[in-house]
DNA sequence: ATACGTGGTTCAGTATAATGAACCGAATTC
DNA sequence: GAATTCGGTTCATTATACTGAACCACGTAT
């Protein structure tokens, strides 16, 4: 009777547990699911969907819309910012891209590390396109992504070994690295060079740089990284655009912790 | 036994209620609460605080700090976005502001309805301090802000007679509309116009110019507004200013409409 | 040293929230 | 027009998630 979950084990509160994963449908796919739908996807009885249902738009979870199917509501909103330095966070990323036109000519991503994983809260896109898109929510392994290295690379080496002692992730490409020793060195040259590669280990045809931002306390609260064409990113020119990558980081750094 | 809830009911899924709760708490002021805190502020037996706390940090919902206290998580983010007109909103909304530099000596707010309140969920400052931050998540009754007066205005009269039948907000400053006769003008005038107008009345010294962003069901999906002093707003601009907002905020929907 | 306050953990008992079968209405299909 | 499917609602029953009391561990004041 006892439901296999996989990876993390979990056993009370069902009913909060069930409405995340609602949320998350609901907010992953462009889909509007109905009551019955969901009731299915969740393998909840229809009573059961219908009563959790109706308490997440009483909550302002979710709206209902004119055909029955269900949208994220507004009230998730009053969340995103949150800490002082993350309700600043999202706009000032914005805002200070505006301010760089030199950055104009690549896609810039925003994002905060939730244990193994970076997920994605700001991007603003090239005029270039990418042929991949970065949604807001999305998440990738953190050991593969610019930010990710960023990220870790922040966290003493002990911390870096326990948020990955688990099941290494997929690899996505074949450039993908795989296993702590060879992270390890990835990590090493993002600490000395002030800010992280991913060369390919996300998609082949994508090089991505990093760096991390610091709130006031000198704790990384975010990352922020670039992203162009391989076939745009000339071996030498990486070096310039990583020193002014990690410059732009600094800039929003300091505004963070004023 | 039954505790009384003042304004709406509610009887189930009392996990996810709390939760809510939590997650309000904790979004809503720079404290940091511990769980012997949040157990107390909602009167809730410490075994089951505890209970609740762990799954939401373990969901994502909370972290934990050093010190045992609570903030908030990063899964919340993944929701922010949700519906496709949503998860490109925000991005969508910073975007075009730095393509206008008209607007950049105001303070220009992106928020979304709520019942009868607004929900701030973007705004970018002016180098112009207003005296005045709108902080993500902050919410304002809809009848005196001029973005709330630009939604109200784009629904049907009986809707809004409806959003209104409860008892009327206390009034932010001396200024501020009372009473639905009297917000029936502002909405006619804004409907006439083609942007609202917020003198006043949330902040004597600001005034606010308010135009809804519709999607491509031609439904009002947020609203945006420009926000300056008092000292600032020479009568005869205005209406200039109203129609560079309804002008930016046409060309937002159209893309929104994309 | 003792008493006290605070924050956290454990666990059996029970109030309570999830269940699923039955029922209803509407829209399709045969 | 009968049968079927689909979405939604209701309600008695029962599994289960919450409760509260007892118990640790720690720091501080008496």
């Amino acid at each position: 009777m006892q439901e296999i979950e996989p990876g993390a084990g979990g056993g009370s509160v069902p009913a909060l547990r069930r409405a995340v994963r609602i949320l998350d449908l609901v907010a992953g796919s462009t889909a509007r699911p109905n009551a019955a739908g969901l009731s299915r996807a969740l393998g909840l009885p229809k009573s059961t969907a219908h009563g959790l249902l109706a308490a997440m738009v009483e909550l302002g979870l979710l709206e209902r819309g004119a055909d029955g199917s269900y949208r994220l509501g507004v009230h998730p909103m009053r969340w995103t910012g949150g800490s002082v330095a993350r309700t600043d966070l999202v706009p000032l990323f914005y805002d200070h891209l505006a301010s760089r036109p030199a950055l104009a000519a690549y896609t810039v991503t925003l994002s905060v590390r939730e244990g193994a994983e970076v997920v994605y809260i700001g991007c603003r896109n090239s005029d270039r396109p990418l042929g991949v898109t970065f949604r807001i929510g999305m998440r990738l392994p953190a050991p593969f992504t610019a930010t990710g290295k960023a990220l870790l690379a922040s966290l003493p080496d002990a911390e870096i070994a326990e948020l990955l002692s688990g099941p290494w992730p997929t690899r996505l490409t074949p450039r993908s690295v795989g296993g702590l020793a060879a992270l390890g060195a990835e990590i090493a040259a993002t600490r000395a060079a002030g800010y992280s590669l991913d060369d390919g280990q996300v998609r082949e045809d994508m090089v991505c740089l990093g760096a991390a931002l610091r709130d006031h306390s000198g704790q990384a609260a975010a990352g922020m990284a670039i992203s162009l064409l391989r076939s745009d990113a000339a071996p030498g020119r990486l070096p310039e655009l990583g020193a002014m990558l990690a410059e732009t980081a600094r800039t929003i750094s300091r505004r963070l912790g004023g």
